[in-house]
DNA sequence: TGTACATCAGTGAACGCGCGTTCACTGATGTAC
DNA sequence: TGTACATCAGTGAACGCGCGTTCACTGATGTAC
C-alpha cells in the first residue's frame, strides 16, 4: 500500500506500526500478512514505489532549476510524506535491512541519472554531467534535511532553504 | 555520560536503550534515573555535548577547507559514534522532543557562527559569510548523509563523497 | 432457481519480547561519640 | 581505636505498554449440480 510508503516518509521505518498503517488502510493488523511477508518487506516495496512516485512526476516540461527551487521549499519542507523519499529515509537507512538498504542505493543512483540527463541536455559532458548531479543532489538533501531538523529555530529554517538554493543555483551561472 | 552521545550519533535517539546505555556506562539501568530526569532529558544532554566536543576539536590551526576536506571524507563517514551530530541527529530530529530539537537547532546555528567567522577571517563580508557558511553546512551534512545512505552501493557512496568534496572546493575558487 | 460446498481475504485474540520507568531495598562510606 | 548510626549511589524485580508476528476461525463470494 501506498499510504504506508507516506507514513514511513513521514515519520521513518520503525515509528509507525503494523497496526496504524493496516488501520489507515481500512484493515487490521492480522491481514497485514496476506499481503506482505514481514515488516521490512513492506518498508522495501514502500521505498521503489515512493522513488517510482517522484521520479514520474518529474515530467520532461518542468526545468531542471525550476524543479530545484521547487524542491528546495518550505512547502518541501512541510510536506514530509508526500516528500522526496532522499531526505526522508536518508539518516537511519544504514541501521536497517539489507534489501531495504539496496532498494534505496537504486533509487538515489536513478535520482542521480535523470538530473544527469537533463545535463547533458543543456550541452554538460556526460561525465561532468554525473559528478555534477551527485553534487546537487547532495545539496538538494542537506538543504532539506537542515531546514526540517531546524523548523524549531523558525528563522534559521528559513535561512537554510534561501542560503541553500541561492547555493545551488549559483552552480548554474559558472 | 558521553558514551551515550556516541551511541546515539550510532543508531539514532530511539535504538539504543535505557540498559544499553547504562551498561555502556558499567551500572544498571535502575541507576539512570538518579542522574537523569528521563531519556529526554539525557537526549538533549547528549546531544549538547556532542556539539561541544565536535566545535572544540576545530582548532583555530586547521583551515576551513582542510577541515571540509577531512570532513567530507571515508572516515567520517564509517565513525558515525565520534563524527558530527549534524548529519548523525538530523534526520528524525522533527519527531523527538521538543527540548531536544531547540538543543540541535542551537547547536547547528552555532556551528555556522563558526565557519562564518571564518570566512570573514578570509575577507568576507559579515552578510556573505553567514549565507555562504548555510550553503557549506547543507552541502557538508548533504554529502555525509547521502554517502552513509548508500553504503550499501559501495561505489556510489564513494562517487558522492568525491562529488561532494569537489563540489564545495569549487565554491572557494569563486 | 435453489442448495451444498470450496475458497480465501480478513478478523481478533494471543504469543513472546523489550521498552521506559518506578521503587523497596542493599551495602559501602563517612561522621559522631 | 571501636561502635552506632545516617547517607545515598546503585541494584534488580516489577509495572504497564506497544510492538511484530502467528493462527484458529469467520463469513462473504463463486462454482457445481
Amino acid at each position: 500500500l501506498e499510504s504506508a510508503s507516506r507514513r514511513f516518509r513521514e515519520r521513518g521505518f520503525d515509528a509507525p506500526s503494523v497496526s496504524e498503517i493496516m488501520i489507515d488502510a481500512g484493515l487490521t493488523h492480522g491481514a497485514f500478512y496476506g499481503h506482505f511477508r514481514s515488516k521490512a518487506d513492506l518498508a522495501a516495496s514502500a521505498c521503489r514505489i515512493a522513488f517510482e512516485e517522484r521520479l514520474s512526476a518529474w515530467t520532461s516540461d518542468i526545468s531542471l532549476s525550476s524543479y530545484l527551487d521547487r524542491y528546495i521549499s518550505a512547502a518541501h519542507r512541510d510536506n514530509r510524506g508526500k516528500g522526496c523519499p532522499m531526505p526522508a529515509f536518508a539518516s537511519g537507512i544504514d541501521n536497517q535491512d539489507k534489501a531495504l538498504q539496496r532498494e534505496y542505493a537504486r533509487g538515489v543512483a536513478d535520482y542521480i541519472e535523470r538530473i544527469a540527463g537533463r545535463l547533458v541536455d543543456d550541452g554538460v559532458s556526460r561525465l561532468q554531467a554525473k559528478k555534477h548531479a551527485i553534487g546537487i543532489v547532495a545539496a538538494m538533501v542537506g538543504g532539506i534535511v537542515m531546514a526540517r531538523a531546524t523548523v524549531s529555530n523558525h528563522q534559521l529554517s528559513a535561512d537554510v532553504l534561501a542560503s541553500a538554493r541561492s547555493s545551488i543555483a549559483a552552480r548554474f551561472s559558472t
